[in-house]
DNA sequence: TTTACTGCAAAGCATTTGCAGGGCG
DNA sequence: CGCCCTGCAAATGCTTTGCAGTAAA
């Protein structure tokens, strides 16, 4: 059987029109912060229960920073980042070159693949030339 | 000015041949358990301490599990993983099918590039079956 | 002596877990 | 009653930071 395709129940679908209303991606704490005022404020622990099971779900993508803090989006807004490892700052990649991609059904190892991360890291232009670290 | 040229210091140099020798990639907790025992212990903070700077030296990448545990390994392996997003189980991929790939000139936002990850994500055999959370 | 690097221990912080309470069939 | 979901607070675990000592230049 695929992935779980019963209904998200309404606190999953609260997070994920939060997502979809956000233009880029947003981390569980965020999540957490910008619900807290609405009337569909919810305990952090709860978001972060439902966003795994909306990754689950196959409607939620995620990816780490360099601080290992996790962002997440809706699975369709196929997001890339080019982040600086010094400084850390990350900045969205417009037209993935990937659009698309799968894994080669003999490397797939059976899984059900459900998004994928494609991430570049370098040197921020400010960072090649301070290049000491902060 | 590119990437630190300099010389990696001695301790950079150990993590190095550590990562090096091991066939796939190694957190900060294992590199450190890894040299405990050698006559090349160092603290944990060093260990990170070091491991961010080789990244900037363009030596060593590094990801991130769903747990947001990083784990690193030399720059020249490229490695790309199939994870569960339930079980967390992550598998290497072979052959990566965009060797070399780069970033069109227009979105590299004047980075200088040094390595780039990409990951896939889905639901394991087993996963798939059970279904429920563990 | 000035600078760079280290160990240790103490934070820091995002995330997870335990558990009791509430809603609902 | 039994099941699922939640909030709260405590616990986890990785990583970072502060600081004083030490080695190197």
């Amino acid at each position: 059987m695929p992935v779980d395709q019963s209904q998200p129940t309404l606190r999953q679908k609260q997070l994920l029109k939060e997502l979809r209303g956000c233009c880029d991606e947003m981390s569980g704490q965020q999540l957490h912060r910008a619900l807290q005022d609405s009337p569909y404020a919810m305990g952090l622990a709860t978001v972060y229960r439902n966003l795994r099971q909306l990754q689950q779900r196959g409607l939620v993508r995620c990816r780490h920073l360099p601080t290992g803090e996790a962002l997440y989006a809706p699975v369709e807004r196929d997001l890339h980042h080019l982040t600086c490892v010094d400084c850390g700052q990350t900045l969205p990649i417009e037209h993935c070159p990937l659009h698309n991609l799968n894994i080669p059904k003999e490397q797939s190892h059976d899984f059900q693949l459900i998004f994928h991360t494609l991430e570049f890291f370098g040197l921020c232009e400010s960072c090649q030339k301070g290049q000491k670290l902060p």
